[in-house]
DNA sequence: ACACATCCATACCGGTTGGTATGTAATGTG
DNA sequence: CACATTACATACCAACCGGTATGGATGTGT
């Protein structure tokens, strides 16, 4: 499996350009400080990804979209337990989610709030990853109604947009706030939410 | 109460400011544009304002700030059944907010997404701003916790905190998808949160 | 009416931006 | 081994950026 040169070359590209777009932003995010921390020059950019567009596109198909698959997505999908495993990734993340991450926000949602109103493709590429977080998450709301885990009254695809939403919304302050802690907390209040969800007689161990 | 020439270009600069920077973002606003736009010169910009990151900070606490005061914040202290106002304004905001809001995102989120990380000034002004939202809210459940409308052993600061997150999360997902439809099945949800917190006696005309 | 500060317009500047045109070395292919 | 294509490096460019220096017009206090 070993891959080939170029491969290599353009993948130290678009890990270079995801963390210059995450530190920066899109617009701001610099081609010739993507170039001087990789060491590379703008004729292997310019031949790996036609436009810089091109290339922040990449980024969340092939970056964002992968780190997301990774930490929540297949776990979730993978999961028997799917509201368990909802819980316990909302309780959990706080510890498993970079330093940084707080601090510097979620990649995905800097991008929708800086893109979705300036480019369409952007726009589009973005709400795709969304809608496979939000659908994940209504599956497993789904599949924990039909265990009876969660109430029958529950509308799972509205409380899935929400919990994506509350979810994106957590970060989004915690990173104004610049607090780990508040993250920490508002997460805290998410995860009542979903218990909120829950049946009367599974709802065991709730807090308070 | 007339306003004299030099306040009346300073509020132009202002206003056209605020346009471009929900429009564009702060970074990508360009000075250019604002001049084009109120017709005036870079004397009058610089004048008024010592730099572009002056100009900014300015438009957050005058512009942005005034507008969450006429819209929530006022309301919200005002009232003595602050729980009620509280859920009517979450219910109804939707209606109120212009249409492009949803567009285009709430200015003041942009502005945190963008700039918490980049710019200590604007982290502390944004910061300082999504506190009283917070302070606001947080008084509000308070209140109606004295009032026995909402549960005792509910966390009201926790809780403000979650509700203000949520909130934008609304706002910031539904920016993204370009659908004031999915922001009002969103704030619905965050209805139903609050309701949550209700003591059962006062939770009345919950619905389903 | 004179002096002075406020207010704003014009012209200009160095630096940075994304993007391109061209040349060359490496690699794959017959 | 010849040839073509891929994979990069170098040099260059027009456009735009925020900011400044200068000068003139307009009040404003005395």
């Amino acid at each position: 499996m070993d891959q080939k040169q170029p491969d290599l070359t353009r993948e130290k590209l678009l890990m270079s350009a995801f963390c210059e777009i995450h530190r920066q932003g899109f617009q701001a995010a610099s081609i010739a400080n993507i170039l001087q921390d990789t060491g590379l020059t703008k004729g292997a950019l310019y031949h790996h990804f036609p436009t810089k567009q091109a290339l922040g596109l990449a980024v969340i198909e092939e970056v964002i979209k992968e780190r997301l698959e990774g930490m929540i997505f297949k776990r979730l999908r993978a999961s028997d337990k799917p509201v368990e495993t909802l819980l316990d990734i909302i309780a959990t993340i706080d510890k498993k989610v970079p330093a940084d991450f707080v601090m510097l926000g979620c990649p995905l949602n800097n991008l929708m709030q800086e893109m979705s109103a300036l480019d369409e493709l952007f726009q589009e590429q973005l709400s795709s990853v969304l809608g496979i977080w939000q659908k994940t998450v209504e599956d497993a709301l789904k599949r924990g109604q039909k265990q009876g885990v969660i109430r029958a009254d529950v509308d799972y695809k509205a409380a899935a947009l929400f919990v994506v939403s509350a979810w994106e919304g957590c970060i989004g302050v915690a990173k104004n706030m610049q607090s780990p802690k508040a993250f920490k907390l508002c997460m805290q209040q998410l995860h009542g939410y979903v218990q909120g969800l829950m049946s009367a007689k599974t709802e065991k161990g709730r807090k308070k």
